[in-house]
DNA sequence: CAGGAATTGTTCGTGTACTAACAGAAGTTG
DNA sequence: CAACTTCTGTTAGTACACGAACAATTCCTG
């Protein structure tokens, strides 16, 4: 039972290794996704895309709904309000809260790329039959929960 | 045939997209390792294990190894040298290239390290069973790959 | 209701990551 | 060998991403 994929023996390839392959498949959804969609980041498209699904949200909270936190997702925010195509006012009930919601123009940028959102997704499954896709799916997102 | 996975039609939901997924998925992966092995990071244990499977590679050579553009090797390398661990100097043969091998200190820091490596891969793909795994690997390296 | 605890957002510092532009060295070809 | 091209490393600029520390506000509990 000579396994190298035992955790505590055995030879350690860095090439084979989850976290450095999962980096990898990162890069190339960003470069698929700045090819297609050239004038926002996967980041600021998720925060706009989850804030049009939301229609409105508090920072912290759509920060939470992206999976960024505090600091992140205020720097994205800064820049998608700098480029009008999300709101911002104080909350009338709390104080603390950033009241967000995307304007006209953002809302129709947002249905304007989600063709080419799809497609995105879709290319970077390319390499995948479409079973192998759906598996693909199912298990990555049973790594990423919590 | 209304499938809403179709590319072009159908409903777009930000929490089933590969990207943002993966993007999930790398956090996970980076909280793990950044809890087992506070002193390095992904990046950084990355180039370092490379050059010691390697012994030796002018520095844009392991960023190509290492899946890092000329910018990005550079930093990691600046940091990696500045601890000691990376030894440069200029190549003989080749003027413009810089020669960099691991210290005796990088060298024992990566063997040091490789069992909590391992068992940082093997965290990070504890919510699967090991045939699940196995599956996984496979399809993300088709992912990946390019 | 008073005082501690939790939440919201901000700022700072560090570390990837990519693009673009650049200089210098090495290789290629007419 | 001279011009062109490619390769190597560097710098500057932008944008995530996280931890830590902070002030203001709200919540909770005694």
């Amino acid at each position: 039972m000579n396994d190298n994929s035992d955790a505590t023996t055995g030879s350690y390839r860095l090439d084979d290794q989850v976290g450095f392959i999962l980096r990898r498949a990162n890069q190339r959804h960003l470069a698929l996704f700045t090819r297609d969609i050239p004038d926002l980041t996967p980041t600021q498209f998720a925060a706009l895309a989850k804030l049009c699904e939301l229609e409105q949200a508090s920072q912290n909270a759509l920060g939470r709904a992206t999976a960024m936190d505090a600091a992140t997702i205020k720097g994205v925010i800064d820049r998608l309000r700098k480029r009008g195509l999300v709101a911002a006012r104080r909350d009338a009930d709390d104080a603390r809260r950033v009241h967000l919601s995307p304007t006209k123009q953002g809302q129709q940028l947002y249905e304007a790329l989600l063709p080419r959102a799809r497609e995105i997704s879709k290319e970077t499954l390319a390499p995948l039959a479409p079973q192998e896709a759906a598996v693909f799916l199912q298990l990555l997102e049973k790594l990423a929960r919590e």
